[in-house]
DNA sequence: GTGGTCTAGACCACA
DNA sequence: GTGGTCTAGACCACA
């Protein structure tokens, strides 16, 4: 068992700014907010958004122009992969989570598309 | 933003349970481990697991017998109701991730299928 | 504040004992049961009957014969005087605690008349 | 028979609280005494309060803010149901205590009747 | 400062 | 052996 499983908060801020990229809230080439900006909306260290940005940029994900900021990367296909994997992410940890609950395969599905076609979504 | 969404331990092993006694691991009437027991299985305080003990009785999920133990409910009607209370919550949840991700709703439904319908389950 | 209000046992049972005199399931001159058989009763040390026989002899309310046993005392005032006295000690009580409530004195005697005359008593 | 039907602690402060309550000692909205402080005064660990105040929480007859305290609901009704709910637990006891002594139920009344009309109110 | 969680460890009643 | 309570004391997030 693992308990305590916080991810360190820089990751969930990066998780946040790929959400955003992915979403297309931010284009490839878009401005990020500066690191000081983004400390302020999030209430954290600027620190901790530096380190963000480093490892997002070591992903490819961004790319840092000294004294002009840092920028969505411009590599669309990049970004088209970023999204199908952590919607690959999503979707595999929900399947094995009804699993664990013990649905079978078909039945996802079909409690899945229920959900979907209600014809009011709630909330 | 909310970070550090850190489930208390007990939380999360009522949360481990639940999932037992959904799946049908544990059935009705079924002995949970003693106290002592579950607290070395998890590498945790007894107080934690007797507080989750303490939860789930509150939920009407399990009962407890001085002296001999505790025990999962044997409403099984109550049971069925938790398992589609905790499916809802997966999919909303799931449903909701992957719209921030930018897809639409008929997309989803395409990923679920065909990531179930492949014909070997990987991993 | 005082918690651990714990009475001992043998005063406890002294208390049992006392009601079964005043309600006159137990009546002046009859015997009581032997140490040993109310030690069973009880399911406590005989020692703790033996105490507790002591103690409503030295208050007059049960009287030993040697090799005979232990006997309700035949001074019938004595027993109406307990009576009265356990039954003013009831009442004191029930009414500081109704007052603790924040009820009033004339409010309280309406509460137990309304409560007594209830054409069903419950229970 | 019942012996040592000691209640623990963390209830019998719930009661105490749940008197001054009642009573209008504290009032809807008033700040209950920090954990730490009413530990002081019980002279109880603050865990137990801990406990106790979380148990009353659970009854929705106070709600906590944190950081900011823990304070006496503002639902006068719940108070007005709980008061209802405390005398007519005291008031039976009360009763069958006293039928246990061998009064009758117009006894009971006269009792009560007599013991609140005295002019002075002893001690 | 305030409540919330957790550990370590003790002692209790019930079976 | 089983759950239930309690102490002593630590550390945390929130304000």
């Amino acid at each position: 068992m693992e308990f305590d499983s916080h991810l360190p908060i820089y990751m969930q801020i990066m998780h946040v700014i790929k959400n955003r990229i992915v979403s297309g809230q931010l284009r490839g080439g878009d401005k990020l907010p500066s690191v000081r900006d983004l400390a302020k909306e999030f209430k954290v260290n600027p620190n901790t958004i530096q380190r963000c940005y480093q490892e997002l940029e070591r992903e490819n994900l961004v790319f840092t122009q000294r004294g002009l900021g840092t920028f969505v990367t411009e590599d669309l296909e990049a970004i088209k992969t970023l999204k199908t994997k952590m919607a690959h992410e999503l979707t595999q940890n929900f399947i094995e989570q009804m699993k664990k609950l013990g649905f079978a395969p078909q039945e996802i599905i079909k409690i899945i598309s229920d959900r979907i076609n209600r014809r009011h979504d709630d909330e």
